[in-house]
DNA sequence: TCCTCCTGATTGACACATCAACTAAACTTG
DNA sequence: CAAGTTTAGTTGATGTGTCAATCAGGAGGA
């Protein structure tokens, strides 16, 4: 799908437009790209259907919990939090006030620090974590590890890696160029 | 992170609790999934902004648009395209009533079938897919392909197109199962 | 013809993410 | 200590996706 728009240029800016021609991908690269956007359009829909269907859970409270399930108190700084997700304050900041509504975390100002917020995970909280999980795993094996050998395993790690580095080196180049024009290194 | 609700079980359903006790996930496997989350969650939103940055186009209307700019004619059905983005009806819908809004597609009544929507691409659009397709493609090719040799794009083809298709046999198994129990193969 | 069923598409309510302000506490520096 | 700066977190507006409900046109059967 998308034929022109990947292989071809689309219609009359042969020469003329505007940045320099990029290299256009050739049919098996389009397919690389394809099987690759199809799973980031299917896997974490996929993921979080199961979640909300087993649990009554959606895949960013998850998150949260299993987060926060990872200190032995189950308190966490909002803002620990937040680079441990990998998540903006804000993102996080609106489904805590959600999940703290339906009971799942609580939220108390911190006491070392007056600006930080201490998030803790409520009883109910806990239960709903612990009733998710096995479902949550088993599901992920079942449609990420089952289907691959060891190696392919390792193979898709290895480019999902550098895939990632390669987002986070473009981005501190573009903060870095700020909002000028070209990108910065050479195409 | 969130080493406890997937390398052990979290707190006390050690042999009590809900669902069968799935096969945790061992060192090696987390880091495989939170090098794929990190992907999952990092590359969409990175081609995004580099969209909306670089073309005022947003990622889903660059899709739309690209899928549409396939027909020599730059006309499609709704349902056409959204069973080629592979998304629902309901969410092409609300999308293409917003790039009406903004001049880059229209609609009128299918003349042999009196359901269907006939989605054109105006001038307006053509000329903005235009405009975003170089610098996209070339964003692609900086995050995805030069970072990978061939042999690792055939790896993580391979790999992506395995799990796509482990989701799509789970859906429609659990599509069969309608609101049942347990999941349908073994595990 | 009328009734039913199926399908294509839209709508409204809601969950969610992003961005740009904004508040307040904590540092820094004179 | 006072003024400016940085950092933590919240808020509101807006755009976008999902689900369930709905409407309308087409297809098949009595």
């Amino acid at each position: 799908m998308e034929a022109h728009t990947y292989e071809r240029s689309v219609g009359a800016h042969t020469d003329a437009s505007s940045a320099a021609e990029p290299r256009w991908l050739d049919p098996r690269e389009r397919e690389v790209w394809l099987a690759l956007r199809h799973l980031l359009w299917g896997l974490t829909p996929a993921v979080d259907r199961q979640l909300l269907r087993d649990s009554s859970l959606s895949g960013p409270e998850y998150s949260v919990l299993a987060t926060l399930s990872e200190d032995p108190e189950g308190v966490m700084r909002s803002g620990t939090a937040a680079r441990l997700l990998g998540w903006g304050r804000s993102r996080l900041s609106h489904l805590l006030r959600r999940m703290e509504a339906k009971g799942l975390i609580s939220r108390a100002c911190s006491a070392d620090d007056g600006r930080g917020q201490d998030i803790t995970l409520t009883p109910a909280g806990k239960a709903a974590i612990v009733e998710a999980a096995p479902g949550h795993v088993g599901f992920v094996r079942s449609i990420v590890f089952d289907p691959l050998t060891e190696e392919q395993q390792e193979a898709l790690r290895e480019a999902c890696e550098r895939i990632t580095a390669a987002i986070e080196a473009e981005d501190g180049c573009a903060a870095a160029f700020d909002a000028d024009g070209e990108p910065c290194d050479g195409e």
